[in-house]
DNA sequence: CTTGCAAATGCAATAGTATTGCGTTTATAA
DNA sequence: TTATAAACGCAATACTATTGCATTTGCAAG
């Protein structure tokens, strides 16, 4: 990871009153090469900076997803996946039932889904955020 | 559950080739009555005839989910929900982070974002479901 | 109604995912 | 440089879900 990039990050964690630490540092820079949704076991086996504990990398993740700096993904494979999330770029993912092949899906409506929900509702005032993701066929697989 | 409900079920299992057996006829009575996405944890403490075993519970509820009976839900609890699948009536949830109340949202505009991401895609032919939640706060938490 | 058998169940064991408690180390602000 | 709250690492454990296998059962064929 380029040194602005670190900083960049870095920046992100002290306005967060997060300290900055080699772990959490590795961590984003794993995710930022990466570019695909990585379950915390995956991460834990490309760590390079020696082993990171589990718990150490739970925890992480979990300060990570509370700055706003990672998200969670639910890919129905059974457990959570984690990804970078770039600021004011939401998406979310094409998966094939096959392969498990994942594409970005980055035109999504929410703001309008959003509002849509709102209005058929009777309960709730405010919606923060949603997850939405497509399950199907990538052309490999559909023989 | 009222026995020609109990029939309607009992015929899709059959035509399924799955037999009809007092534990799947339970766990759909279950389902109807509760109306809202349960774990299974929380489908076990409401057993009535005695107890289930769990490993039964996991089993019936993956026959049923492929049998298009029940759907898996992802809340963002940990854990994987179950609910009824009611034939062609697809809806997603509200979710309120504070106290969890559940409201159902019914009017998703399901195929058209289907067709959106489809269109959007540069590696995917085909997309047969999706998942779409909301998270919010509700009427009572937003003081 | 009986019977045969594949499907379903129950139990024990175990895998996989995630969290808690606590003593030690470390980032950072004073 | 130092004090301290935050973060880390280790051990233990909770929770979610699955596998293997012996037993039971739904149900179709006779």
């Amino acid at each position: 990871m380029p040194r602005s990039n670190t900083e960049k990050y870095a920046d992100m964690l002290r306005k967060q009153g997060l300290k900055v630490t080699p772990q959490r540092l590795e961590l984003i820079s794993l995710l930022t090469r990466l570019k695909e949704p990585m379950s915390a076991h995956e991460i834990k086996a490309k760590w390079k900076q020696g082993d990171i504990d589990t718990v150490t990398l739970y925890r992480a993740l979990d300060a990570l997803v509370d700055a706003g700096i990672v998200q969670r993904v639910d890919l129905q494979h059974g457990h959570t996946d984690y990804e970078l999330l770039v600021p004011g770029e939401h998406h979310h993912h094409l998966v094939c039932t096959d392969c498990g092949t994942i594409e970005d899906f980055v035109g999504c409506p929410g703001k309008n889904m959003e509002k849509l929900a709102l209005k058929s509702s009777s309960q709730f005032v405010s919606l923060r955020e949603h997850s939405l993701e497509f399950f199907g066929t990538c052309k490999t697989c559909a023989v």
